[in-house]
DNA sequence: CGTCTCACG
DNA sequence: ACGTACGTGAGACGG
């Protein structure tokens, strides 16, 4: 058995390694102790990197246990004994700490250690989550993070060391890369053990000081209830994973590959070497004649995609529009760039992170934006194209099944109506009109066009948004006085929204510049841009539409059939018998009434890959 | 490592 | 005083 000891804000703890069998006794029996006294324990794990799934066996390394003066560590990697430790302490203890339990910790001691997931999260509270509620704020961004680290040194000890930086300059001495360390760092380095201890000792304590803020700030005990439950559905949607086409996927990523190395081969032809540099493009674009008119904010030329498919006459479609002779520099550049990025974010990612039973598992943090919105990464599913089918069509339902998308109803829009209660707009909805012609019928009278609804959406949004009238006229192409008039209609159509616009910043100003959505969350705004309020909100709570959804197919036993959220759509996978069931239940569970507005959704049953959903045959 | 670009809602 | 488009993840370039 190892001992490390240290002090911190004048408490002194204890760390114990370890190293034998025999040395699992005294771990017995301060685990039967702590749960005996239904002390609160900190769990956390130690692993080679972050990929659950991909990496496969001996991806566990260390277990570590710990109240805020003890801890423990187990080796896992030296044999099953020990994991048979972790697996009997994880079962008996009534109450666990975990920083983002649900996001890593409970997916790893599920998958590596046969624990299931809803057995630790039912009785685990998630540091991480009590810090997002009371400033869901990252670093960048003027909070102080959700990291161990920061938030040990705000709560608990300024001068608590910073484990996570201080393992990677070990690294950096055993001269490893940082992604080897976590997999190749001897389990016996002492301060790879002293940290590992460390983390649970701080989760420890950081957990009762977080409880109280809270409590002080009056952030509801149920909003904390909910964002665990959330989480823990998010994290079922994680270990399920979604079966991956590998065929199909290696020839699309050879034939982007193909596609891109052609079209890079023509942009060479005009002395463009690398067709991702701007600094290339726009020298030989001016080279050959052509007059480029838009910035970047660092003052080089502007060829983002807006103007190299003008350059190369073509619409939203890639199709010629005719309107002037297509530069074939340009053109090859669009279509170099496009392969090339949909290979590598896309084709390559599914691939690198493909388990040994072809599913991925994209990572689903439930509560990751500043609005609580969620966001999911490796890969990162929710902004896959869907103006092309090709990406999508690799990720299958399971075998048997068929892929069910639900989406609700413009739900920012009705959420907008419910907040700021819009009457007008409150009773189109309950009517079941389209929002965006009875706006255009409100603004441009009855007979309406098209462009006029397409405006009339643009203004929806940059109300939402907090964009003026010369955003609106760039992003719907409408000419600037039509869209300031439009808008100064809509404010007379709407006028409840510029009024809670301006109450909610007045409230937020009264918070110290937290604005308060419905349900508790805490939405802090940022001085120079408190005009952002809007948007929190309606952000924020539609986000909660979305988890209040996740939870009534909880409650209905749905939540083995989910694979993704997208925001505003829940993707499912759901045997081909039972889908139109399934998608009539999904459906209901996200139907309810938010402040006397409808929240409604379509579902929608494809065929067995996500491409199906936007038109392709299987 | 900051900036730019591009994919999504 | 006035007006401000919101939120993400990922890859490439270039200093």
């Amino acid at each position: 058995m190892r001992h490390f000891s240290g002090t911190l804000n004048g408490l002194g703890w204890d760390g114990y390694v370890v190293e034998r069998p025999e040395d699992l006794e005294p771990f017995r029996d301060w685990i039967r102790r702590q749960a005996e006294s239904r002390t609160p324990v900190a769990v956390d794990t130690e692993t080679c990197g972050l990929k659950i799934y991909a990496w496969g066996p001996g991806f566990l390394r260390l277990a570590q246990f710990g109240n805020e003066t003890e801890a423990w560590a187990l080796p896992i990697e030296h044999g099953a004994v020990y994991a048979e430790a972790a697996v009997w302490a994880l079962r008996i203890l009534p109450d666990i700490t975990g920083h983002n339990w649900a996001g890593f910790d409970a997916l790893v001691c599920d998958e590596h250690l046969g624990v299931p997931l809803e057995e630790t999260c039912a009785k685990a509270t998630d540091t991480k989550i009590l810090a997002k509620l009371i400033d869901p704020r990252a670093e960048m961004e003027g909070g102080i993070g959700q990291s161990l680290k920061p938030l040990s040194a705000h709560y608990i000890d300024a001068s608590a060391p910073d484990t996570q930086d201080g393992l990677k300059s070990v690294f950096k001495d055993l001269k490893l890369k940082i992604a080897e360390g976590f997999a190749k760092i001897p389990l016996s380095h002492p301060t790879y053990l002293e940290y590992g201890l460390l983390d649970v000792i701080l989760t420890s304590r950081l957990r009762p000081r977080l409880e109280r803020t809270l409590a002080k700030l009056g952030v509801p005990q149920r909003l904390s209830v909910y964002e665990h439950r959330v989480a823990r559905i998010c994290a079922q949607m994680v270990r399920a994973g979604m079966v991956l086409d590998e065929e199909y996927t290696t020839g699309l990523q050879a034939d982007l590959s193909y596609d891109a190395d052609q079209f890079a081969e023509i942009a060479l032809r005009y002395g463009v070497e690398s067709v991702n540099s701007g600094r290339q493009v726009s020298a030989a674009l001016l080279d050959m004649g052509e007059s480029l008119t838009e910035k970047t904010a660092s003052g080089a030329w502007k060829v983002d995609k807006a103007v190299l498919m003008a350059i190369a006459d073509l619409d939203r479609d890639w199709k010629a529009i005719g309107s002037r002779p297509p530069n074939a520099l340009a053109d090859a550049v669009l279509r170099s760039k496009r392969a090339g990025k949909w290979r590598s974010a896309y084709a390559d990612n599914f691939l690198e992170n493909v388990d040994a039973r072809g599913r991925i598992h994209p990572n689903i943090q439930s509560m990751q934006a500043r609005t609580f919105r969620m966001s999911v990464t490796q890969p990162a599913v929710q902004t896959l194209p869907s103006s092309d089918k090709m990406i999508r069509r690799a990720l299958l339902a399971d075998e048997g099944h068929v892929m069910i998308s639900t989406d609700f109803q413009a739900v920012e829009l009705r959420v907008l109506a419910a907040l700021a209660d819009v009457k007008r707009m409150k009773l189109a909805i309950a009517n079941g009109e389209d929002l965006h012609s009875f706006t255009a019928r409100l603004v441009f009278g009855e007979g309406f066009t098209d462009k006029d609804r397409k405006v009339s959406k643009g203004i929806a949004f940059g109300k939402v948004y907090g964009g003026g009238a010369t955003t609106v006229a760039r992003q719907t192409g409408a000419p600037i006085d039509a869209v300031q008039r439009a808008m100064a209609k809509y404010d007379q159509v709407y006028p409840e929204v510029g009024r809670a616009a301006k109450d909610w910043r007045i409230e937020a100003f009264n918070n110290r510049m937290v604005a308060v959505s419905i349900t508790g969350h805490r939405l802090p705004l940022d001085r120079d841009r408190t005009y952002a309020v809007t948007n929190y909100l309606v952000q924020s709570t539609a986000r909660d539409c979305l988890g209040q959804a996740l939870i009534h197919m909880d409650e209905r036993g749905l939540v083995p059939f989910l694979r993704l959220p997208i925001h505003d759509e829940v993707l499912a996978s759901a045997p081909k018998e039972d889908a139109k069931d399934i998608a009539r239940a999904i459906s209901e569970c996200m139907t309810f009434d938010l402040l006397g507005v409808p929240i409604a959704a379509d579902a929608e049953i494809g065929k067995r890959s996500w491409g199906s959903l936007y038109g392709a045959d299987f």
